[in-house]
RNA sequence: GCCGUCUUAGCUCAGUGGUAGAGCACUCGCUUCACACGCGAUAGGUCACAAGUUCAAAUCUUGUAGACGGCACCA
């Protein structure tokens, strides 16, 4: 068999997914076994507007990996996957369609229909990351797919929801919310983020106090709020106002009057020292109306424009005409005072970036105080989620907790799960499992249903166990069971408030359990110009266009080698560097079978006994050890690294090396012992580079005797079945790994001679090289090796040199090297070459003189390192005399 | 305001007390029969700065400068 001369990732990409997907590999069911141990992983749903980002890309890259991994070590895998429902993203999206095809609005064609086109939309262009996910390689069950909005969820929202209103941990109530004049919702304080404008101003109002001739300035961002003041505040304290305390003044463009009030909230030190309170539009406000008894006035629609209250001449006007129209006719009144320039922070919609108002809402809620007891309690007796890396996310989540407020949960959209609560005509509420339910409590009232839905995020964090079948009704199946608690949960820092923290609560409220024992939280991928990637910055990377560049396995195996925890700025060259290192396998691979002999089969007899064999079996055992223990620790950056240093430098670059004229000349054994590394090293790696893997592994001769996991003895043969390599610590050979640096280091030097004479790689030349007893073994048993790889014509191996004056040499651990160059040689250079490589070991043993010299040192130094540094030391004491005695020769 | 992270070779980044590393780029040399997506050989860092702890600091402590993140406040 041979194989093409260079990889082509989309051959491979495009045969294995899908055999591996139809002859069910993904499914935990494909595990034998009925001892074995699970191991299960959800995935945080993409939402379904969505398609694959960067991010995904790199926690879907981490996810595959640990499922792989596991599922070849025997564990029963399930990686689950599922999309969520996106309340206001998929609304948005609807409305906008339906204003541009139809010109019509969802209240235009009503709720029934309106949530018809959504689920159409939905099935439209919702699994575009679905599909995505299959190129990625992705191993998830999808028989197991779940949505937010499948039935099954569905009900566990409603169930879940009625639970916790039951128990008071669910309640409705009139209060301060952001709320988003474009999207017409509410929005969680998550939901919100801040921009700071330079261009924002403060605008200084005079109010007149009734019955006296004086006024009372107010500071204030958004003058338009004014109308719907009731009242202003100055510090008890404050010997400015004292006597204006009980007095109301006369609030300007309307005809109310207002009182002025002494609140502690107010700062005597800042701005005017009096503020105007607006109780329905502004959360501090608010809570000094509450202490006040002061009315609430709502003066704005919820579409961000001015309401009747806030006056005739402003009804219907938008908010920010408004704010010119006050400050305008306030300026006419005389009573402006002046307006500053002032940096201003504001609350931005997340999604739409429109500025948010507060304002002043029935909404439901949940009470935080005992859910937060609930994570925090988990976090103290189980240390669960166990953070990677653990600083700084551990105490962020904690911190954050501490500090929670009750979480808003309704929105005012259709699409999602409508709220379960029914309401009469005399203010009667009934929170119910159905309507059924509903009418039986209310006793044949008239009833109508609360028009809002839950927020997203709150079937999201019921995902940990709705997506295992428990929905209040049904709160136990197998896969809870079996799959419950999740092992570790891989996601992005800005879901950890969003989403962790509210699926810890809510599995240990409802299942009673910890929803995962680890959390990985990824970097950020951050463009090429350092910041994180966005449409309007423009500077994203799109994962497919890399794939399509750089193969999918080049892609994943880069992800996983930047997965420190730490942001990351995107680098295609780092990606082509691991396109590099598959093609590099692939040509391996490719020797390896170009000179096959019939009768070689991988996972045959691997006795060896030259030294090139142990070795790079030591190399093998050791780099799956350590392999492991960092996929252990979550550290796939050093996993990747571990698996490039064998492939490339251990396995290509020494191993093929040394036994390539053997492998060609058809020798049996040598051919069946390459193989055996290659097959082992290949399952190493399949968890990264899943594509390029199985389509090596199946050219390979015999590798069903690899598959010998019982747990998997009635599927079809694929690498991603086979056992992982856990390694061997017995089959570390310290001896040959010494041996074998002997080796590689005198052919290092040579090549350095060669090099720097600048002697042609086609002449051949004579190498002497002498050692003590036992190494001169080394070098006489791998004479051949040593003459092919440092091109030499022949070797003398002896106690001491005996060379021609004229010769270039050089110096290891264990040996001193020389090359007799008759002819060849330009002393000049020579000397200059030894000087520098005595000036470099000189350098290193002043370093070491000098701490060896130091008393200090040498008594308070662990032993250990002192008899270390003091080998060391002598050893480049006789490297120095040695070459400075070649030095001396050559004048 | 509070909490936290980062600053290491030209670039992108590893490296948590004991002789500074990788990939790419650069320089030099190679159509050596797996691979030019390659092979071989070099060069390149007072580990941001300062002080401290220690026999020993890129690594621990404190401070300074710069970059950034989260939370709170914002009349």
């Amino acid at each position: 068999m041979e194989l093409a001369k260079a990889y082509d990732p989309r051959s491979a990409e495009e045969s294995h997914y899908k055999r591996w997907e139809e002859s069910g590999f993904f499914a935990p069911e494909i595990n034998q076994d009925p001892d074995a141990v699970r191991y299960s992983i959800v995935i945080p749903p993409p939402n379904v507007t969505g398609s694959l980002h960067m991010g995904h890309a790199l926690q879907h890259t981490i996810m595959d990996v640990l499922t792989r991994w596991k599922r070849m070590q025997g564990f029963r895998t399930l990686w689950l996957p599922g999309t969520d429902h996106a309340g206001i993203s998929v609304q948005r999206k609807v409305v906008e369609q339906l204003r541009k095809d139809e010109n019509k609005s969802p209240l235009d064609i009503g709720r029934e229909e309106f949530l018809q086109r959504c689920w159409a939309w939905k099935e439209q262009y919702g699994n575009t990351i679905t599909e995505q996910m299959r190129r990625e390689g992705a191993s998830v069950d999808w028989s197991r797919h779940r949505f937010t909005m499948d039935e099954s969820l569905s009900l566990a929202v409603r169930n879940v929801f009625c639970t916790l209103y039951e128990e008071g941990w669910i309640y409705r109530g009139l209060r301060i919310v952001n709320w988003c004049p474009k999207d017409k919702t509410v929005l969680s304080d998550l939901e919100v983020k801040e921009e700071t404008r330079k261009d924002g101003k403060l605008t200084y109002l005079k109010y007149p106090i009734v019955g006296m001739d004086r006024t009372l300035t107010v500071a204030t961002t958004r003058p338009e709020t004014m109308l719907g003041d009731t009242a202003v505040a100055v510090n008890p304290s404050d010997e400015r106002y004292k006597d204006l305390v009980g007095k109301t003044v006369a609030l300007p463009l309307t005809d109310r009057e207002i009182p002025i009030v002494a609140d502690e909230y107010v700062e005597a030190g800042f701005g005017t020292g009096a503020v105007k309170v607006t109780p329905a539009h502004d959360p501090n406000d608010y809570l000094i109306g509450e202490r006040h008894g002061l009315e609430q006035l709502l003066i704005m629609n919820d579409d961000g424009t001015m309401n009747a209250a806030a006056g005739a001449e402003f009804d219907g006007m938008d908010r920010f005409a408004a704010r010119e129209k006050v400050v305008a006719m306030f300026d006419e009144l005389g009573l402006l005072e002046k307006v500053e320039d002032y940096e201003i922070t504001l609350p931005i919609c997340e999604r739409c970036k429109t500025i948010v108002e507060p304002i002043l809402s029935e909404q439901w809620f949940v009470k935080m105080d005992e859910m937060r007891d609930l994570a925090l309690e988990l976090m103290r007796t189980e240390g669960s989620p166990h953070f990677s890396p653990q600083v700084p996310h551990e105490k962020v989540y904690t911190a954050w907790l501490e500090n929670l407020k009750d979480w808003t949960i309704s929105r005012q959209l259709w699409w999602g799960h409508q709220i379960p609560a029914w309401y009469d005509d005399d203010g009667g509420v009934y929170v119910a499992r159905s309507a059924e339910e509903a009418r039986e409590k209310a006793g044949g009232r008239e009833l109508r249903q609360d028009s809002d839905v839950l927020d997203t995020w709150f079937s999201s964090g019921l995902w940990a166990f709705s997506t295992f079948g428990w929905n209040g009704s049904v709160t136990k199946t197998d896969d809870l069971t079996n799959f419950l608690p999740t092992d570790v949960l891989v996601t992005g820092r800005d879901i950890i408030f969003l989403w962790v923290s509210r699926m810890m609560m809510l599995t240990k409220k409802f299942v009673g359990e910890t929803a995962f024992r680890d959390c990985v939280i990824t970097g950020t991928v951050l463009g090429k110009d350092g910041k994180p990637m966005s449409k309007s910055r423009n500077n994203g990377v799109d994962p497919i266009e890399m794939f399509d560049k750089f193969g999918v396995d080049a892609t994943r195996i880069y992800l996983a080698s930047i997965a420190t925890g730490a942001d990351i700025k995107w680098n295609d060259v780092g990606v082509e560097t691991y396109r590099n290192f598959a093609n590099k396998i692939w040509n391996a691979t490719r020797f390896t079978l170009l000179n096959q002999n019939a009768a070689a089969a991988a996972g045959g007899d691997v006795a060896s006994q030259s030294l090139a064999d142990r070795w790079i079996i030591s190399r093998l055992n050791r780099t799956a050890i350590e392999l492991n223990k960092a996929l252990d620790r979550y550290e796939f950056h050093a996993a990747v690294s571990l698996l490039y240093h064998f492939f490339w430098d251990d396995f290509c670059d020494w191993y093929i090396e040394l036994c390539k004229d053997e492998i060609n000349a058809g020798d049996a054994e040598a051919t069946e012992r390459i193989l055996a590394i290659l097959e082992t090293a290949l399952r190493m790696l399949h968890p990264f580079m899943p594509y390029l893997t199985e389509e090596l592994w199946q050219k390979l001769p015999g590798t069903s005797s690899a598959m010998h996991n019982p747990a998997y003895r009635n599927a079809d043969r694929s690498v991603m079945l086979a056992d992982f390599p856990l390694g061997d610590a017995k089959l570390i050979d310290e001896q040959a790994e010494n041996e074998m640096s002997a080796v590689i280091d005198v052919i290092k030097r040579v090549r350095n001679i060669r090099t720097e004479m600048q002697i042609s790689p086609s002449i051949k030349f004579d190498v002497h090289i002498a050692a003590d007893d036992a190494f001169q073994r080394v070098f006489r048993d791998n004479e051949a090796q040593i003459l092919k790889l440092a091109r030499a014509e022949q070797l003398v191996i002896a106690a001491i040199l005996d060379v021609p004056k004229a010769s270039a040499r050089a110096v290891t651990n264990d040996a001193a090297v020389a090359v007799p160059l008759i002819g060849l040689i330009d002393f000049d250079k020579e000397r200059a070459r030894l000087a520098n490589a005595i000036a470099k070991l000189a350098e290193e043993k002043s370093r070491l003189d000098a701490q060896l010299s130091n008393a200090n040192f040498v008594e308070r130094a662990p032993a250990e390192k002192v008899d270390a540094l003091r080998t060391r030391q002598a050893e480049l004491t006789s490297q120095i005399e040695t070459l400075n005695n070649n030095l001396e020769a050559l004048n």
